[in-house]
DNA sequence: CCGTTTTGTTCCCGTTCGGGAACATTTTGT
DNA sequence: ACAAAATGTTCCCGAACGGGAACAAAACGG
């Protein structure tokens, strides 16, 4: 299934979507990740200023893959 | 066309493409998104800590679609 | 070629991230 | 309803973001 990021709420509700489908709980995911609790937290509300390298590596973790799609394209 | 996005290296290399042909200079993307030049630089060398909010700004401004791909899906 | 433009990099510096821990609140299960 | 677990939130604090400006190097065009 595929959803699209218009912004970092939209991000947040998908990764604790995805979290929640997996049954783990934020510490958990925060583990898998290198990662604190508070940072799950904070991605999981929409914080803007989250890095994004952890965001890549949570996403990762959660077998999400990214992608960019042109609009414009080619 | 779509593009995976693994890590920030690969996102800055998108991101450069797309700034390119659309014939903008980083000055240009700066100005479009409320950021400084150095965040587009940074953002193209794949810094691992650029920050989530302007990220997804500057995609928006090349008309870069974001999605989430669930593997295990559903 | 050589001047112009674009880009990479460094500096200063105010602001803020995010880890860890503690506490409050909410959610969950029985 | 109640105890336990999960989550939200605050604090302390070292580390680093990123804007702006300046300079060097690289890319580009005529």
């Amino acid at each position: 299934m595929d959803h699209q990021i218009p912004n970092t709420k939209e991000l947040g509700l998908i990764v604790r979507d995805a979290r929640k489908q997996q049954g783990l709980t934020q510490e958990d995911l925060a583990g898998l990740t290198g990662t604190g609790r508070r940072f799950i937290s904070d991605l999981e509300q929409g914080k803007e200023t989250a890095e994004l390298g952890k965001v890549l590596a949570v996403l990762a973790s959660l077998g999400l893959a990214l992608f960019a799609h042109s609009k414009w394209s080619k």
